[in-house]
RNA sequence: GGUGGGCUGCCCGAGUGGCUAAAGGGGGCGGGCUGUAAACCCGCUGGCUUACGCCUACGUUGGUUCGAAUCCAACGCCCACCA
């Protein structure tokens, strides 16, 4: 199978700009980028697909850059968005440029003949000076072709939120990176997300228009969607980071686990470097066993590795076994907290534990619950649980109540777990 | 600037003097079923209280009344139409 035919068998390509993209890819070697802006310190899963995209070129051999888009970042990409955005400082800038470049650098090979490249598109674009700017790169943009591209068409028609002159420009700045990565590096082909075909295009057309006397390409990925209609990526508790003070490991995982049955297929050809006959037997144990989640179980295996690393997928799926396996008795307060590294704690002291002291009115005291009626009717549905055991109404804190030498594990419904720490 | 409509609990929305802590829906939370799923079923969803009950709450402030989300006045904000 062709690396071109494998991308296709993954549903990872939307558009291309070329038939013949694919057999170049077979004969030729392509130093290719993939644009982030640092909108925020961490990327998050929507970056996953590109950011994996360069990393499965890479291990086609081919040479990836991953552009930081310091300066574009400043200015805001305007493609199908339905409002003008505010303004990040440079600072933010800057400081979301780092917090990103880390999380590049893990996923993509900096070893060997076609180590990848991280590159800043400030370095470049805040050098420019704006007649020039305007002489020599303006002067091939025709305003009319822009106003008609899809992308920000929206904007132009719709009075109340219109387009300012700064974000109308971004598009120019882009192109400018792709002539820019030709000239220093021989990039010939750019990816992205499929909202990113009219910048990329343009990028193609300026290069063109300078005279370089050499194609350029385009492959876009499509979106990512969810079979119940809601968006892919977001969860209660907003967007799911690929850093893990933002996202623990643990999350991360217990992310993937959860997916849809009708979507982990396409997840797995999509986020996984897994072979064809692995997924295609995977597939298969979702229609013959779906109850086993093997599919799923793979998948959150897979990417948590990919993006955390195996350390960090051992103490994820140690803390699952342990949360939903369901038994503690035995653990130890160093386990207990290995476990539980990132649930909510409370400090209690050992005299609470004489007798006379009711589990509900510690937790009210310490947090747990916002009043104490809301607790009672917590416990009165059956749904609070101490060292995974169902508790009743009144029941007093004593040495018993312990799970380990100073721990009492409190769990509120199926997931909502707290740690009590006695000292 | 004029005229009309609106502002109710996390959100939407009913209520137009006492039966209203306020219908109904959504969301959230809990329970059941299950695969840590989907669908479905049940319960809870202002505070204190074991409970009787008390307190706080329908944009803001003041008034009428035995009694106000509901009537009156002023103010604030939002929307529509006119200028």
């Amino acid at each position: 199978m062709s690396f071109i035919d494998e991308l296709e068998w993954r549903g990872l390509v939307h558009q291309t700009t070329h038939d013949d993209l694919g057999a170049r890819l077979e004969s030729e070697l392509f130093t290719l980028y993939c644009g982030f802006d640092p909108t925020a310190d961490s990327l998050h899963i929507g970056h996953l697909l590109p950011l994996m995209g360069l990393a499965r070129f890479q291990r086609a051999g081919h040479r990836p850059i991953a552009l930081m888009g310091g300066a574009t970042g400043m200015i805001g990409d305007p493609s199908f968005k339905s409002a003008e955005r505010s303004l990040i400082t440079l600072e933010e800038v800057k400081r979301n440029v780092e917090g990103i470049e880390q999380q590049l650098r893990r996923l993509l090979s900096f070893e060997g003949d076609n180590a990848a490249i991280v590159v800043n598109n400030y370095d470049w674009l805040c050098q420019l000076s704006l007649v020039d700017f305007l002489r020599d790169v303006g002067k091939h943009f025709s305003v009319n072709a822009m106003m008609a591209k899809d992308a920000i068409r929206t904007r132009l028609e719709d009075r109340d939120h219109g387009i300012s002159f700064t974000e109308f420009s971004y598009p120019l700045l882009q192109s400018y990176d792709f002539l820019h990565l030709f000239n220093t590096y021989g990039c010939r082909l750019q990816i992205g997300g499929s909202d990113q075909w009219g910048n990329i295009v343009a990028g193609m057309d300026l290069t063109r228009r300078m005279g370089v006397d050499a194609a350029t390409y385009a492959l876009t990925f499509p979106l990512l969607t969810k079979s119940d209609g809601t968006k892919f990526g977001k969860t209660e508790g907003g967007n799911v980071w690929l850093d893990p003070e933002k996202t623990s490991p643990y999350q991360f995982y217990q992310f993937w686990l959860n997916q849809a049955d009708a979507d982990t297929p396409r997840y797995l050809r999509s986020f996984t470097f897994l072979s064809k006959e692995e997924i295609e037997a995977l597939d298969e144990s979702v229609t013959t066993a779906p109850e086993k989640r093997e599919a799923q179980h793979r998948l959150a295996e897979e990417v948590t590795r990919i993006v955390h690393g195996d350390e960090a997928l051992d103490a994820a799926v140690k803390a699952t076994k342990a949360m939903f396996g369901g038994d503690l008795a035995g653990l130890d307060d160093a386990a207990l907290l290995d476990i539980f590294s990132d649930v909510p704690s409370s400090e209690h002291s050992r005299s609470e534990l004489a007798g006379d002291t009711l589990l509900l009115d510690a937790l009210v005291e310490h947090g747990l619950f916002k009043s104490k009626g809301e607790a009672r009717r917590m416990i009165q549905s059956g749904g609070l649980y101490l060292n995974n055991e169902r508790v009743a109404i009144d029941l007093k804190l004593t040495e018993a109540s312990l799970c380990s030498e100073g721990i009492a594990v409190i769990r509120k419904g199926k997931k909502h777990y707290h740690l009590m720490k006695f000292q």
